[in-house]
DNA sequence: GCAGGCCCCG
DNA sequence: CGGGGCCTGC
């Protein structure tokens, strides 16, 4: 049997809801983390997406943030946000049970400079992380942390990496307040199935003919346990719903587990 | 030889521009007055309706107003606005000779409320535009008033007439301002050909299903003197481009002329 | 309900 | 460039 998890920053489930209804057609994910739902909940498609044969959770505000879950299977032990004292970011952070697997869903800040206060909080938020990963996970447990981490780890996640050096998606901090984390027990599934590849997750709308010219930033991840590491079958990117009419400035990546 | 001139609401010109292409080349008016273009001049789509074999002349502002003419021979003698000591409304009104026929194409203010201050402007812009035909124009030249006169005149031009009578399109005092302007030499040309039809031009956008419940104003016309209206072989109103994909909230009318 | 403007944001 | 707000207008 296989399992399927994706992740996807929406820039807005509405605006992206036909997009998003024609990828899940397509390629029947068990488990799609989406960031930027941009969306209260009273205005978030449930609806849709339920009607999609999926099921839903999510948490919004206006305008900003906002994190959901769509899975197959109903998921358990839903709970959004931090429960650490800090800001709880409920429109950041979905987790929960999928058919046994602990999926990790996060839509990290994206820190606005490396002089500004909210990359203080970017670097602050990965320690929580790390922290809510100690406290409520194991690594020998099938775990998969998704979602937009707002950080290029390598050289080739971003396209003229000598330019990004003080880039709160590139900074040697941001790099290593990620690093940190992921040595609870993490593998980038993606660098694992293609070690060279420079292909990437987010284009910038400003960016002339990004997608043409591969301007962009892996900044979304699919970060695996070793259970489910040993599982893995492939990882890829889809660029190709980064092309059509109104799209995210996000593309889809889905990977695949096997027995 | 067949003329066909064609009036159109386009509620901004560059958001209806593929509506637009289509249309001129499903038809292919000699005239199409335009209102509500909602462009400034700079951003007006001047070179992809050339492309489309037509001149095109026109005056806009931001948001606001604006007209055109689109045209398969030359304008000349093109005018905009008024020249009677009053606002000039250069983005309400624009005439011109075509093939030897005068049209005036005009966006009339809608007018708000008729208790407001627009309204009272409403009625003296129907007095001004009067003078302007009394000043520069015979009843017995060939001669089109076009546009979106804000007027439904007679109960079968409106759904639920009888809700209407403070409505600034449908008051007695509206009424008798565009009758005043009538008594110059014109003629419905829409009405001659459909003495009985309850087919409108515009739709609110409001109105849950306006078009399949018929549930509009006709506020668009062609109106023609003698010459004109003795020649006038139809005149309709195209209900498909307002069931397409970004519809304006009005829709074509077109008349036909013969030899 | 859908235009456009303006703002904030990445 | 394109989300979302909010405003104005019809």
């Amino acid at each position: 049997m296989i399992m399927k998890i994706a992740t996807f920053n929406a820039n807005s489930i509405r605006s992206r809801l036909p997009i998003l209804l024609q990828w899940l057609e397509d390629h029947k994910p068990d488990v799609l983390g989406i960031q930027e739902t941009k969306a209260q909940d009273v205005d978030f498609p449930k609806e849709a997406i339920e009607a999609a044969g999926y099921h839903v959770v999510f948490r919004g505000e206006k305008s900003y943030n906002g994190v959901a879950l769509i899975c197959k299977s109903e998921p358990t032990d839903v709970k959004f946000g931090f429960d650490d004292g800090g800001p709880a970011d409920e429109t950041r952070l979905v987790r929960a049970m999928v058919d046994g697997v602990a999926v990790v869903n996060t839509y990290v800040p994206q820190g606005r400079a490396i002089d500004h206060v909210m990359y203080k909080y970017k670097l602050g938020w990965y320690a929580r992380l790390k922290k809510l990963f100690e406290a409520e996970y194991a690594p020998d447990q099938p775990l998969a942390w998704i979602g937009d981490i707002n950080i290029a780890v390598e050289p080739i996640d971003v396209n003229r990496p000598e330019t990004r050096k003080d880039d709160p998606c590139y900074h040697i901090d941001a790099h290593n307040a990620f690093l940190d984390v992921c040595s609870f027990g993490f593998t980038d599934v993606f660098r694992k199935h293609h070690p060279d590849e420079e292909i990437y997750s987010f284009f910038d709308y400003r960016a002339k003919d990004a997608i043409a010219k591969n301007l962009g930033w892996r900044i979304d991840y699919v970060l695996t346990t070793d259970p489910l590491t040993a599982k893995s079958i492939s990882c890829e990117i889809d660029l190709e719903p980064r092309k059509k009419e109104k799209p995210s400035d996000h593309t889809f990546m889905v990977a695949e587990f096997g027995a």
